[in-house]
DNA sequence: AGTGCTAGGT
């Protein structure tokens, strides 16, 4: 009857072994290598054509299209003719995969099997030229096409907006107007949906225009169309406009416009419209919900949010994910963490929005570990609720825990599962690697970027100022501005901390004062801060004193701050006195105006003084912060505190650092106070270089890095560089505000910090 | 049609 045979040296190779049912699965039975003679395949051609193209068909909407070409290929040998319909399926099967290449082989093959192909099977090949992301094969296509009908114009429109070819699309959209061709409306909508910007206002105003004059505005779907046209494109003038003259007014359109208050942080506009919505008695659903909810998570509105939680819980909604979610997000916003939780609990299938949510909610309240903590036991349990925001918040956990070994380990994870997220994930991986101390690694990061937006300048830029390395930071800021990179605000802290901890006062003065003019940036008071600190660490007190009275702003508490920290640098008693009274006043609550001038005191012998300061310290139920150190082995962290001895190799330790005793007899020559001399032998970042030469067991290639909570002690400092010359070890301490890289007895800070 | 994320000093 038929010369499709089993043959059992037919064995199927590309079918893959799953482990799961194989419903889906195609029979790859079906073989033209036939032993049967020729003669009788040409009686019963048609018969047999049409279960070949059949099976071409299956393999092609199941997407094996390896497969389906190498039975393409064989009915070719065998003389079976492929149907259009099979090139049909088959162009759709390349458009989904994004096949480029085997969607052009076929358009080949299409082309000589067919002197004339339908208009509606070329459409199948611009489509899939579009949707594989090559606008050139399709351009071509649509000239050499002997025949265009709407679909035509439509995928080629579409195609265009959709790429951001705007003159393009419009060019033709016009030419179909004008050849008095009658778009769809579906056509409108796919337009105006591609106008995203406020460059695209233009185009958009005039496809309004053209939309009134032929009476299409009645149609809903294009009226909202233009509504959040304009709002996409900024012009929320026009958007109330519209709204104001739509004649029914569906929540889709409040929400619309809503939406459009929110992200132009108008959140009170957004609420006065909800306030008419509800007046009016518009039917609420989820997106009026989550919208408003968002608003009142901007202004921090609880009681309001609070309200509409409980029309939710009135209405039943709370176990709904798409009303919980946004409930949850709102009162994270507001602090309100436990109600979050409480929030979550009834959600009855939260996604990955809602894991989002919550993890970058222990991120907000600086929970970090209980971040990654979630993190880790969601991707045991169910990995698929895991997205690239939730990546870029852990990487962001593990920047401030300063934990490269899993912030490593999950970068791999997320490039395995690709999801980081671009433009935020990989600066927040820039961040990362820069605070752990790979500055390498965020440099992979940030070359391998297609388009590194102003962030990642930035970030890697102040890594290179954590380290210390002005003149590779300045370097790069000039570089990214002749990539054309417009500098921001957060551009130019970052390069005058780079001047700052590498004491270049007048590089810091020349770009304050350019800043604005050059630049365009407005200087804000942190920039007038960062310009204090860098004369005060210079110890140029006078100046600082100087610059902070003709500044055009009252000195804040920062201010005093970073000109307290140059008094106690540079032991200016009177200055000092000054500064801690005026940090007092201005934030009492910050332990800086008391622990300092403590300081200041007690170098200058003046007891009573000092001791006043913390009475007042302890009037205030202050607390100084306590020094700790910290180092990383294996994956485990181990912590160590002044004196401790809790470490379990603590005897090892001790005898570690007595091998340094030489260094510590010159050490206590430069000491001053007796009872500092005692403590400063079991420092918590010695204990820590300790335990790091204990455990990387001669193995001098890696650096030892060590993490503290507070300044490096400039004792320690002088420890660290002994240690490294006379061990051959690197070490790498980051402090509360930078890294220190000790090689061969010099630091990477040239003892300025 | 909506909700979730990135760069900063002391």
């Amino acid at each position: 009857m038929t010369i499709l045979t089993v043959q059992s040296s037919y064995i199927p190779s590309r079918v893959p072994v799953t482990k799961n049912s194989n419903f889906d699965q195609i029979p790859s039975w079906v073989s033209l290598k036939s032993s049967t003679s020729s003669s009788s395949s040409v009686k019963i051609e048609h018969k047999q054509g049409q279960v070949e193209n059949l099976h071409l068909v299956s393999l092609s909407k199941n997407g094996k299209l390896n497969e389906a070409f190498e039975f393409f290929q064989e009915m070719d040998k065998a003389g079976v003719s492929v149907s259009p319909y099979s090139y049909q399926c088959l162009f759709e099967a390349c458009r989904n995969l994004k096949s480029l290449s085997h969607g052009r082989l076929l358009h080949d093959r299409m082309r000589m099997a067919f002197e004339n192909p339908s208009v509606f099977l070329q459409n199948c090949v611009l489509q899939m030229y579009c949707e594989c992301g090559s606008l050139e094969d399709a351009d071509k296509l649509f000239d050499e096409m002997p025949e265009l009908n709407a679909a035509s114009r439509v995928t080629m429109i579409t195609a265009y907006a959709g790429q951001g070819f705007l003159d393009k699309a419009v060019g033709l959209f016009s030419g179909m107007l004008a050849s008095g061709e009658k778009p769809p409306s579906s056509m409108y909508t796919t337009l105006l949906k591609s106008l995203v910007n406020p460059r695209s206002l233009n185009v958009g105003r005039q496809i309004h225009a053209h939309v009134m004059r032929t009476g299409l505005c009645s149609n809903a779907s294009i009226e909202i169309g233009i509504l959040n046209m304009y709002v996409k494109c900024g012009w929320l003038v026009g958007a109330k406009r519209v709204f104001d003259q739509m004649a029914v007014k569906k929540p889709v359109a409040w929400t619309g416009l809503m939406v459009g208050y929110t992200q132009a942080g108008r959140a009170r506009d957004a609420l006065k419209l909800f306030v008419d919505l509800v007046t009016e008695g518009v039917e609420w659903d989820s997106f009026v919900f989550s919208v408003v909810l968002k608003a009142c998570a901007s202004l921090e509105e609880l009681n309001l949010g609070q309200q509409i939680h409980a029309c939710v819980a009135k209405l039943g909604l709370e176990s709904e994910v798409s009303v919980g979610t946004p409930l949850v997000d709102f009162y994270i916003k507001c602090s309100s963490f436990e109600s979050a939780c409480r929030v979550f609990q009834e959600i009855s299938e939260p996604n990955d929005v809602t894991w989002s949510a919550i993890i970058s909610g222990y991120c907000q309240m600086s929970q970090f570990e209980e971040a990654v903590k979630t993190f880790k036991s969601l991707r045991s349990k169910n990995a698929a609720v895991l997205n690239s925001f939730t990546y870029t918040s852990i990487f962001q956990a593990c920047s401030v825990l300063a934990d490269c070994n899993i912030g490593g380990q999950i970068h791999a994870d997320a490039i395995k599962r690709s999801l980081i997220g671009s433009q935020y994930g990989e600066s927040a991986l820039i961040t990362m690697y820069s605070k752990c101390g790979c500055l390498d690694d965020a440099h992979e990061v940030f070359e391998s970027m297609d388009n590194p937006d102003i962030v990642a300048w930035t970030a890697f830029l102040s890594g290179h100022a954590y380290y210390g390395n002005a003149s590779e930071a300045l370097r790069l800021f000039e570089k990214m501005v002749s990539c054309g990179m417009k500098p921001n605000s957060v551009t130019f802290i970052a390069v005058l901390t780079a001047c700052s901890h590498a004491g270049l006062v007048e590089q810091g003065r020349h770009y304050l004062d350019t800043m604005l003019r050059k630049y365009n940036v407005a200087p804000t008071i942190d920039h007038y801060d960062c310009m204090i600190d860098i004369y005060a660490r210079a110890g140029l007190l006078d100046e600082a004193l100087k610059f902070m009275k003709n500044m055009p702003f009252q000195p804040d508490a920062m201010s005093w701050k970073c000109f307290l920290s140059g008094c106690w640098t540079h032991k200016n008693l009177e200055l000092g006195k000054i500064a801690g009274e005026e940090l007092r006043q201005l934030d009492p609550e910050d332990t800086a105006g008391y622990v300092l001038p403590f300081n200041l005191f007690t170098w200058a012998g003046k007891w009573e003084e000092a001791a006043e300061m913390m009475k007042l310290m302890n009037e205030r139920m202050l607390k100084k912060e306590l020094s700790c150190s910290w180092i990383q082995e294996k994956g485990k962290i181990h912590r160590f505190i002044v004196g401790d001895k809790h470490h379990p190799q603590t005897r090892e330790i001790y005898e570690k650092l007595k091998e340094f005793d030489g260094f510590m007899e010159g050490d206590m020559f430069q000491c001053s106070m007796t009872e500092r001399r005692e403590q400063l032998l079991d420092h918590s970042e010695r204990l820590a270089i300790a335990f790091g030469l204990i455990s990387v067991n001669g193995n001098a290639r890696e650096p030892i890095k060590v993490f503290k909570n507070l300044r490096a002690c400039p004792d320690c400092h002088e420890f660290a560089k002994h240690v490294s010359l006379v061990t051959g070890h690197e070490i790498v301490i980051r402090d509360s505000r930078r890294f220190h890289h000790f090689r061969e007895g010099k630091c990477s800070c040239n003892d300025y910090w």
